[in-house]
Formats: C-alpha cells, sequence, structure tokens
DNA sequence: TAAGTAGTTCTAAAACTTTGGAACTAATGG
DNA sequence: CCATTAGTTCCAAAGTTTTAGAACTACTTA
C-alpha cells in the first residue's frame, strides 16, 4: 500500500538527512557488519550521540543490530537501502562485495 | 566525485525527510507544474510556512521555480530524483505519463 | 495610478533534534 | 564476587527547524 510506502520513506530520508548517520550507513555499506567501536576513531561524538543515531538508523529499518558478548553489531539493511536509496548502495558498495 | 554525491545525498534526504515537503513533491511528480494555488486547499500550513518549504526543495534541486506574471510555477526535477530517489518516481509516477 | 492578487521576506515564538555528562546494565575475566 | 568493558538510558542544555503574523514586493487590471 502506498501509505506505508510513504511514511517509511519520510522515516528513511529523515534518518539519512544527518550527516552523522549518514556517514555511519556509508561505513556499514562499504564495511559489512561492524561493531560500535569501529567508531570510535571516525567522530568526535559522544558514545550516547553515537547510540542514538544508530537508535534512529534502526527505527528506520535501515540497519540491522544483534548483542553478541559484550558487543552490538550493527550491519545495513540491503532490502529497505535497494528500496528507499538504491543510489547508496550503487555509490558506495565496492562492485567487488556484491 | 563521490564527496559531492555526498553532500547533496544529505540535503536531498533532508528534504524528503519532512512529511509537507515529501507531499508538495509527490504532488509535483504526479500532477505536473502547478503554481503555489495548487497547495491551497492541501494544507493547512500557511503561506510562509510553505514558501519555506518550496525554498527548501529548490535549495536541494529538487524542484524548478519559474515565475511567470502573478504566479511561481514549480516542477519535480526528474533528473535528480531519479539520481537519488528513484522508487519515489517509480511509486508517484503514473506510468502514463512517462 | 489605485486596488487587488500572489506570492516573498522578516521576525520571533514554539517545537523538535542533537548533544554530552552521569548513572546505569549486561557480559566477561581475573 | 569485584573490576573492567561496551555499551545504553536519563536528563537537561544548546542548537536547529518549523511555523505564522506582519510587512513587503512585483505584477496585473480597472
Amino acid at each position: 500500500m502506498k501509505d506505508d510506502f510513504d511514511r517509511q520513506a519520510v522515516k528513511v530520508f529523515k534518518a539519512l538527512g544527518d550527516p552523522n548517520r549518514y556517514s555511519i550507513l556509508k561505513l556499514l555499506v562499504e564495511q559489512g557488519e561492524l561493531s560500535c567501536a569501529a567508531f570510535d576513531g571516525k567522530t568526535t561524538l559522544s558514545k550516547p550521540a553515537m547510540s542514538h543515531h544508530y537508535r534512529t538508523l534502526e527505527n528506520a529499518r535501515l540497519i540491522d543490530v544483534r548483542k553478541e558478548g559484550l558487543h552490538y553489531y550493527m550491519k545495513a539493511n540491503f532490502k529497505v537501502l535497494e528500496r528507499f536509496v538504491p543510489s547508496f548502495i550503487e555509490t558506495h558498495l565496492k562492485k567487488k562485495n556484491r
């Protein structure tokens, strides 16, 4: 149904319309599954701020999060990306990784 | 260059991550070129608020605006849509209009 | 040239988002 | 069972966006 598409589309676009979240997702697309620690050197944001951004991406269903031991592992949800922002994948996913 | 893509992508996503702007663009994709007056019945927002949203869409290059006589005519920029959010067109543009 | 129309721009208030410190939780290692 | 690690959640402050009223501008028409 179209309204469902619209509602999720707005959520997806809102989530990606922030440069920090955009970069997080970009790295996940480029590198595959990563734990939060992977972003330590790559941002000046605090852990709580990053945590908030992970949650926003998760709520938009752009990433899947799983906990294992001490770590939260995140990975891009390619189904959602493919549906709403295929150019994002096209631009950031290395050919060899497909 | 990739950074240019990223910068414009964030702008485009931010612009579309607001339900009012999303609806404006949707109507432009469905109906073609429209003047501001076309939105009169379709929103509860004030003219200044709408004007602000048109500008945001224009800055993201999602719409082109032209003035003729008393009216500002707006139309969707399909090149930018095609590049950044093809599913938006796919979903909202009637087949017959292509 | 005066009045009306279709907007824009300016401004400030209200609403929302982003951020980090502090306190917390859950899992692991000694 | 205590300390450490890898986060999260809670909270309040700071920053940004959204909004509408008022004032303005550009164009048209009488």
